[in-house]
DNA sequence: CAGTGGTCTAGACCACCTT
DNA sequence: AGGTGGTCTAGACCACTGA
């Protein structure tokens, strides 16, 4: 069973999504959600906490939370996997392999991908499409403690990091890099788009809880197909611009893995 | 001053920065560090609550918290000025007015922002520079409430969003939209890229703390100069993929708005 | 099994907003 | 001045991790 504070979150959310709260109008007060669920003022706190960090709701100090909207509740899977993300959408993903195999990361790679040179991964290149339209080329470096795990799988249909759920490997955090590039000949023909027409392209760590790195990717969508969506507060920042040509983060990490 | 628990997790911050804790080695305990501080556990975890949700630390329950990497604060209101956020970057940043006035919003513009249709606003559309080079054009609408007063201020130099900010108004949420789009030969002209290369979008729609939209702005950067950065985690999660054609969220809000 | 973090309680005082 | 959120305390029990 869920944490208390966990469930009065999601009757809120789910208060506000019907309207019971319309956007612009005030939130109970603490005190008043303490009696109704009959908890202690923390956990109301917990929870309420909860729906400021996704956006739903704005406060300041002595006066009541006010509805800023309904968020569409998207989960970190969904932000991290593209297939589970189209199912959630109501669309069909499926992918085409263009390449899967282990090796050590080049310089090139290490460059581009911010992965540490010399690492053995699995080298994974893909078209995705959705509804069997190409919307994205992918290039994904697998860690070398799940390659060969990976490598076993179909490629080609579901979710990889799904699977890699199920066994016991968990995703924590995410660093991503937002920018735009021109689409290359290859891209242009993978996506059918024409050569130069613009590209969104997102490059990605995540991590696992334990601080150790468990893949490297650069996905670059067809400017028309996808958005990227950010919403940041005050109290809570998890946005930065950076020049093109700032320096990468630093990211090598030791320390032992091991799925439960 | 500030709260205890804020300079808890300051000093933390700045003993991970110093490299006291590598990256991938372990925080000490909410034990040790209730002992260390003379203070009790709750606002402890309220300090390490904060570096979790930087992403500076990560956890699983039973282990201790992991240093993942030191972060660079970046507050909020550098990612909403860019006046701010270059001079924090040690770059000069300018501006070259094409357009300011105040009109109301039209069907065009309702649908590029997301503003509400037949508000009055400031219509506002910037070159944005970068030590004399052109690294952005931007288009921004400023809500009645802050209309006047922004078209009163020196649009070439210096943060608008610094001096509502003295006057009162206090900026606490923001809605990004990030995709790519094509220069079009306006654009391309004003940038001094190719007609037809890769721009970085990010649309923004940015709320006060009772929920009021005080502007909305479409902001489009050379590929080569800017690129965004966002950091999640399995907890704290403010990222969507959205697909480019969905549903724009709808967002008109009523209520009073008084700069203090 | 000992250590550690996750959740929850009950109460206190203060800072800020609204009226 | 009364309501509301912000901070902090002290203690409890549980769930998970690691040796």
């Amino acid at each position: 069973m869920s944490a208390r504070y966990q469930q009065i979150a999601a009757e809120l959310r789910l208060a506000v999504d019907r309207g019971e709260y319309p956007i612009g109008s005030a939130l109970p007060s603490e005190g008043e959600l303490v009696l109704r669920y009959g908890v202690a003022r923390g956990t109301v706190r917990q929870a309420v906490a909860m729906l400021e960090q996704d956006g739903v709701v704005a406060h300041r100090q002595g006066a009541r939370r006010i509805v800023v909207g309904p968020v569409p509740t998207q989960s970190f899977s969904e932000m991290q996997s593209f297939s589970m993300w189209a199912v959630s959408q109501g669309h069909v993903p499926s992918a085409r392999v263009l390449r899967a195999q282990i090796r050590r990361v080049a310089h090139a790679d290490a460059e581009r991908l911010g992965a540490p040179l010399g690492e053995e991964v699995l080298d994974l290149q893909r078209v995705r499409l959705l509804d069997g339209a190409p919307v994205m080329v992918e290039r994904t470096l697998y860690a070398g403690l799940v390659a060969r795990l990976v490598l076993a799988m179909d490629l080609t249909t579901g979710s990889i990091t799904e699977r890699l759920t199920e066994r016991g490997f968990v995703y924590a955090h995410a660093d991503h890099r937002i920018d735009a590039v021109s689409a290359g000949v290859a891209e242009a023909g993978l996506l059918g788009v024409r050569r130069g027409s613009a590209l969104l392209r997102q490059r990605r760590v995540t991590t696992s809880p334990t601080g150790v790195a468990l893949e490297w990717s650069d996905d670059r969508y067809r400017a028309d197909a996808v958005t990227i969506s950010v919403r940041n507060s005050m109290s809570a920042n998890t946005l930065a611009r950076l020049s093109a040509r700032g320096p990468a983060p630093a990211r090598t990490v030791q320390a032992a893995e091991r799925p439960r």
